[in-house]
DNA sequence: GCACTTTTTCACCAGGTGATGAAAAGTGTA
DNA sequence: TACACTTTTCATCACCTGGTGAAAAAGTGC
């Protein structure tokens, strides 16, 4: 929409200079990200990626292929960090609390790193998880894309969720943890829906409102819906 | 992508007539239904529409004005069902229960007519939902969209909450809607994501599975976050 | 200076996009 | 029949789409 500018390098010495090679190719991720997430896959031209990465449209395809590879890169890019830092935290939190866990301090594990990234991580973050959201809501093939890059650490959750409560069945761990990604997909997109419903008494970007509350929520979720289905 | 013969119309006796008028428009926005709960907005041509509904593309743009337009109408044409079956829903639980009120039974009779109409409605229904799923996770303009076309049940909602547990604060009712509505929005869609994920043992088209856990679920989590609050 | 590779730009294509205006077909009425 | 009206089709427009191949520019090692 505005300059087509290329961006300043950061890290550089005051003297704004011209991103090049690998840098360009980042420019390009960057410009493609904050586009997929506002718009979606289709709703996106690689014209308008190149525009606003203030780059040539060919190279866009000089350096990712297809459109469907650019939107992949972009969707890799951060999926390794974000499963890295997941694991870290609940493996921390096994290793911290072994015997003494609880549901809630289990899913704070898993969630709380997603809030914070999100909160400190910059726009392209947020972009992100607005995007990740998008997927995981897209029918076509949003449950393929979000297995083959996230299915693990899920795993991961749900067996730590089976340690700390032995007596809850597999198929209540999944439901759960499918309403708890549910909620938190929608709280990290930050789609404004709230700041609107409620006239201003909440707003999308108060992440810390929602660590606030969707850990206990979640948790207690878990814990009645274990109780219902033993009985 | 096949037959561009146009639908029989039902009701008839036996011998499938051609669709006309009214009836035609109802079979375009039938298709524009499903192709746009599948690929979204921007994933779908006015062609395709017109292709899968056997019609010409120019007739759509006679019915609905613009492409945006046709999807407004397919938004609404649902919607205004919806937001009665949930209302009368409402309604009916407060005029039964009086006192007796639960946090449970109004989650319950705000989410069951969707669980049961997604039953028993037919692909059309499933369509809807996984389309609305889609706007809701939409930063764009699924804010917008949501609010102009829901808010006011929503806000029924709250306020019934409100009246079975005096003492919750607002800000917490609209952040547990949220959470609540993330959970329902994601469950409707039937992503497949929950199969893949449990290996088999959980389907998302099995929403009785849902509707056995989901209630609870909310309502556990609704009082533990305005229980945390109040402390 | 030179050859060589990588990166970036330019010009362009074949096909698809939403949308339109005018003609044609259908429908009801007298 | 003739007429007015609605519905459907046809041909077409101006523009945009993802993608490509060749040339130019920039970088690199000698």
């Amino acid at each position: 929409m505005t300059a087509a500018k290329p961006r300043a390098r950061s890290g550089g010495r005051g003297r704004p200079a011209k991103a090049t090679g690998l840098d360009l190719k980042e420019t390009i991720l960057d410009s493609a990200e904050g586009l997929f997430a506002r718009h979606g896959f289709h709703g996106v031209t690689t014209r308008q990626v190149a525009s606003e990465a203030g780059v040539d449209t060919a190279l866009i395809h000089y350096y990712f292929g297809a459109k469907r590879e650019l939107f992949d890169a972009v969707f890799l890019r951060r999926a390794e960090i974000l499963n890295q830092a997941r694991s870290v935290s609940m493996d921390a939190y096994v290793k911290d609390h072994g015997e003494r866990m609880t549901v809630e301090g289990v899913i704070a594990a898993f969630v709380d790193p997603l809030l914070r990234i999100s909160q400190d991580g910059g726009q392209g973050w947020k972009s992100y998880f607005a995007l990740v959201a998008q997927v995981n809501n897209t029918p076509a093939w949003g449950g393929e894309t979000m297995a083959r890059f996230f299915d693990p650490v899920v795993h991961q959750l749900v067996d730590t969720l089976k340690v700390v409560r032995p007596d809850a069945e597999y198929r209540d761990l999944y439901w759960c943890y499918q309403f708890l990604t549910g909620s938190m997909m929608l709280a990290l997109s930050e789609t404004g829906r709230i700041d609107s419903l409620s006239e201003g008494l909440c707003h999308s970007s108060d992440l810390e409102a929602v660590r606030a509350r969707l850990f206990a929520y979640c948790a207690a979720g878990f814990e009645a819906v274990v109780a219902k289905q033993k009985a």
